[in-house]
DNA sequence: GTTTGACCTCAAGCTTACTTGAGGCCGTAC
DNA sequence: GTACGGCCTCAAGTAAGCTTGAGGTCAAAC
């Protein structure tokens, strides 16, 4: 992940922000900042020399895709996040707490995963289950059923 | 994720499993398994037919992988993860013990990480922060820092 | 005036984690 | 016997998420 040159970084007099910045600001990679906003999950507007600008609200979208990224939620998912946040103009305060909302269920989806895995493996520790007769990583029932892949019960 | 027609599930003689039981039971896909080994991750012998057979316990090891793939964490890690679980036989209580203890470092870190988040996207909903003046999503301290990628303070 | 740095586009390349396909072996079922 | 299912190998393909490279524009610095 070699970043790119870290751009000027000075205010601009219309308070817009030029990639570079934006780059240094959010550490996402010029090129990934490009390549989001092909996949629509971002936006920007052209100046004169037809270079990106992006508005102050971009920052914290960029900074929820990077928050997505490190638990490991797929950009196509974000869309769907994204949803009803507008990309053209700076989000309402209702806007940005109904989309806090959606991610606070998905932060607390993947905890609660975590959670229970760390309470199986902690059963596994206590019990020695050497076996595999009833560990309950091997079995663990519909707690972690999902959609056909993971460990199953025969 | 088509899976691999299911293999034909029964109680061998010796008790090894057949690639497509491993399968079966794991809700691993049967190319999966044969890319897992590739990498040394698990590991099987074969019998007179040239067929894989996996040794019960290598169940487990499947199931932590299957595990890990959920919460994000890559397959080169797990090499890492497993350095001291033996793969040619069933590994003691004492060597799952500590790998147990491992896996469980690294979900709390994982879960730490996603509480860090909630509380942060709590404040923001708190605050209604439009300004990204006091945003701690995008303004997280050391908090998050990461090597080097994610957001950061100027 | 030319060099440098930040930016542009478009196409190709890369890594991870697998899946799919072609071609083949073997044992049981019809 | 031949069809089928499960397995084998090896090579190629796929999807996500970017990065890298080639070739070019423009403005400010030296």
């Amino acid at each position: 992940m070699a970043s790119y040159p870290s751009g000027e970084v000075r205010a601009t007099p219309d308070d817009w922000l030029g990639i570079g910045e934006v780059s240094a600001r959010t550490g996402a990679a010029v090129s990934a900042l490009r390549f989001y906003e092909e996949l629509g999950l971002i936006a920007s507007e052209r100046d004169e020399r037809n270079q990106r600008r992006y508005p102050r609200h971009m920052l914290r979208r960029i900074a929820l895709i990077s928050v997505a990224k490190r638990i490991g939620i797929p950009l196509q998912d974000l869309r769907e996040a994204f949803a009803d946040v507008p990309l053209d103009r700076p989000p309402s305060h209702q806007e940005w707490q109904r989309a806090s909302r959606g991610w606070k269920r998905r932060l607390e989806e993947r905890r609660q995963t975590i959670e229970r895995l760390e309470a199986e493996l902690t059963g596994c520790i206590g019990c020695g289950c050497l076996s595999m007769k009833a560990c309950a990583l091997l079995n663990p029932g519909d707690a972690l059923a999902e959609d056909g892949v993971g460990p199953r019960r025969l």
